[in-house]
DNA sequence: CAATAAATAATTTGATCATATTCTGTGCGA
DNA sequence: TCGCACAGAATATGATCAAATTATTTATTG
């Protein structure tokens, strides 16, 4: 029988990374209750694949600390406590301007556009109300950033953080109004495109500091 | 046919975490050549064990960066750039003092007992010119301290950039006799004797910046 | 005729699955 | 309350299939 997922050469991804990045997503963007636990048939059928698939990416998500074993064997979804909290917003305070700052020295034109872009169908995203949508939007602004930095193993750690935090978001969805206070993302665009450095990494911190906030606020 | 190694409600680790462990160490120890392809089969040979404990093990080091994806399919020890190295120094450089400053705030006499110990073994080691037992007990050292801050998230992190120089160790494994030029750890537990976490803090980086520098010369 | 390059065969390695075994927790009965 | 059996879930193995690298052969050219 004729195997329905033969790829030719391009874009030929394993199972198990594809269930790593569905599986991520899930978490990243508080598709998960904190504290829920994750049966490993469970996403089996739920993402239609093989346990072996699943249990690897379970592993890899495991190491991330996107998930946790439990006492025995089981593996649930964290809970972020607000020590926990401090943590990733302790590290998060010096790994992100550094970043900025990176990327900011490299940056072309064009990136910059890119980023205009995506910063626009954010906007659009917070107007409409779609929470989904925004917090999809803002991950991705920043993870471009980091990719801009060139700056693999920081990027790795930072990015990192956003599974920790990220099952702690659903709470934030409710109260999207109030989260755009001040656009520290325009800041930020103005400063990359005046090529100065420490400003964006400045305006970043400010961003870091009121999404930080924002958790705080609906953890606590 | 009974299994021999049905183990009481106590110590049943899973052959996966077994093996992660044992993998784990091969890797911080430097008993991997950076670039060294590293192939599934041979490490279930290797570590006498299924290829899926096997699977799962090297999934868990990938994502924390001590492993790495080769271009298809195939996975290797990924080799320290300097650009990296820059990186790594940098993170250890504000989460290492971190951990000891929290660290310091509440150790208690046993914990001190217990590190000065550690440190009169790792003493020993570097007379007998033992360089493996030396990258164990050094390493040892450090996580310890970071356990003592209780802050998961943080000690994830820092336990984690070790993997990222773990191969490069093999390096400096030749040039103990250099090693102890001045010895950092001494200060660390004078200042958490005289419970000023601070000065622990300040003697911690001393040693991270050293012992960043002496790898620093190796891949030079 | 020698040598390099293309093509093909063979071996190795990775991915996935189905199945068997082990473990954890729970409910039932003593 | 304690112990035992049972159900559900996770772990581990080995087999099978697909992909890739290596080795071998063939062909073409200088």
């Amino acid at each position: 029988m004729m195997n329905l997922d033969t790829n030719l050469s391009a874009g030929a991804l394993p199972v198990h990374d594809i269930v790593y990045q569905d599986l991520r997503a899930l978490i990243l963007f508080g598709e998960f209750i904190p504290g829920e636990a994750v049966t490993i048939q469970g996403l089996a059928t739920r993402l239609s694949a093989g346990l072996t698939p699943v249990r690897e990416a379970i592993r890899r998500l495991t190491a991330e600390g996107a998930l946790s074993f439990n006492d025995n064997r089981r593996v649930c979804v964290p809970t972020l406590s607000l020590k926990d909290l401090e943590d990733v917003s302790f590290a998060r305070q010096f790994l992100e301007p550094k970043l900025i700052f990176m990327a900011a020295q490299q940056v072309t034109a064009q990136d910059i556009t890119a980023l205009i872009t995506l910063d626009s169908a954010l906007d659009q995203a917070i107007l409409r109300g779609d929470a989904p949508m925004y917090l999809r939007l803002n991950y991705q602004f920043h993870h471009q950033l980091y990719q801009l930095a060139r700056a693999p193993i920081l990027s790795a750690l930072t990015d990192g953080l956003w599974l920790r935090f990220g099952p702690s978001l659903r709470i934030v969805c409710g109260r999207l109004g109030t989260l755009h206070l001040v656009d520290q993302h325009k800041e930020t665009l103005l400063a990359l495109k005046a090529g100065d450095p420490q400003a964006a990494s400045d305006a970043i911190l400010q961003d870091v500091l009121q999404g930080m906030e924002q958790i705080r606020l609906g953890i606590a």
